[in-house]
DNA sequence: TTGCTCCTCACGTCACGTGAGGTGGC
DNA sequence: TTGCTCCTCACGTCACGTGAGGTGGC
């Protein structure tokens, strides 16, 4: 029978570990005096104590292990914690390579770029949820021509009282940039949806899982430094375009006095 | 300006989480309606999210984050952050490695053998400190005949009024498994050094950082197999042993009384 | 008016670590 | 007797999630 410090020593378990351990009921004492509350540990207690520490150091949780040492499983259950947990690994050492990878681009830009900009502009990759929208999709004749299209569905919306939310956002279709002859979609996020009236057609927007997203600050007029970090990036990292790209307009003419303080958000749906 | 809500959709970031990031100061709204204590954010307040995500998913604390986000520092030390991240996420990698190779080699042992008393002795790797014993060194011509040394350690710490504190332990210093002329250290776990007697000496078992370790239960004379499983496994995982081997002898004919109840913990100082 | 959104507590998570304040055993 | 060991609270950790209970805005 140890003391319990005695019992720490040997078993390189910190004290409040044991009691911790009791607590859970997952090692008791073998025997606990009335009078001092002191606890006795004997050496038979070993084995399972050293079950759970083999048990804990492969990353299963204490309450799982309650399970796992107090019944006693089948080849079968253990096999398949033991295959569950081992998947659990593998998943969590993918991820740990991708913030490697990630760390390792960002200090090779950081040491061919002049300063800290990079982490300003950065992209990110995020889930982007189903949107419902109103929407009218043409094909005009330049980016800079698209304002009776936005007027056309502001339009409808309001003769049909439906509520307009943040944000608006176009849909670019063509496989290229285009200069001329853009095929554009419109549109704007609403909670309603209605009949339509031929140009104005309702629908969800559907979700994208991997979605690099990047934020512009400033006119349109120099929007294609933006695209041109987001799509450098995108190959950087070994990801593909899988659709068309949105362009979010967060802060514009109707909310900010000056181009300097528009804010727009770019979304390219990619893949690995 | 978003409502918080709003924000949230738009940053894939929860009302929770935008709340707690206000209270440590690391994204502030623009604005707090004075009376209703909503809050607003604006769109130029992207980046600067966007940022703390970036650095969030590559593992930094939000602590750490409200340094890097708050001043601006210089390349030198962004660098030298991401560097020792960098290297923090190799260790990591290499820990998560082991515990997959250590579920595979589980696993596999599972597959092979009948029942899961593989988990009842299982081998552990800890850290042992170091130890102040007294202790004996001599050849002596089998096993079995230690007993005189104990009695003479034993002797010589009792008339110099000694404590002896447990464990107490052997170690064979034989490169092989010896029959006979046995080189063996028997050993008393002590807190006060004397002069010794000739025979009797007093030192500090060195620490030793990687010890293979099983628990035997039972009679001596089935500790072979116990032997046989930790040589096994040591093999099995790639170590090396790299010292003397020590036996600790937890619960013994002093404290139990039949062979059955005897407990050793068996140590050999491994490396990789 | 109703439902939706926002607010502020307050508690829970996970496996203990770290005192505070007090007592038992040699 | 003194110092060492043990005890039981109680709070802290980290980044929020999850209600509870209440209010503002359309």
């Amino acid at each position: 029978m140890f003391k319990i410090g005695d019992f720490s020593r040997l078993t390189k378990v910190s004290v409040k570990a044991l009691r911790y351990y009791d607590e859970l009921e997952l090692l008791r004492p073998i025997k606990v005096d009335e009078w001092t509350g002191y606890r006795y540990y004997s050496a038979s207690q070993l084995p399972r104590l050293n079950k759970i520490i083999t048990l804990k150091d492969l990353g299963f949780t204490l309450n799982q292990i309650v399970n796992m040492v107090d019944s006693d499983l089948s080849v079968e259950v253990l096999t398949s914690m033991l295959s569950s947990r081992k998947k659990e690994l593998e998943e969590t050492i993918k991820l740990e390579h991708e913030k490697l990878r990630k760390i390792e681009y960002l200090l090779s830009s950081l040491s061919k770029e002049e300063d800290i900009t990079m982490l300003n502009h950065d992209v990110i990759i995020k889930k982007v949820e189903p949107l419902p929208i109103a929407s009218i999709r043409d094909i005009i004749p330049s980016y800079s021509q698209q304002q009776h299209l936005w007027m056309e569905v502001a339009e409808y919306l309001q003769k049909e009282n439906i509520k307009i939310l943040p944000p608006c956002l176009v849909i670019y279709y063509d496989p290229g940039f285009k200069e001329s002859q853009v095929d554009i979609e419109v549109a704007e996020h609403v909670n309603q949806t209605a009949a339509g009236n031929g140009r104005v057609t309702f629908r969800t927007l559907e979700a994208v899982e991997d979605m690099a997203c990047i934020v512009h600050k400033g006119s349109y007029e120099t929007i294609y430094k933006s695209y041109g970090i987001i799509m450098k990036w995108i190959e950087d990292n070994g990801y593909k375009v899988t659709g068309p790209n949105r362009e979010l307009y967060l802060e514009g003419e109707w909310s900010v006095s000056t181009p300097e303080e528009y804010i727009t958000e770019i979304q390219i749906p990619v893949q690995k």
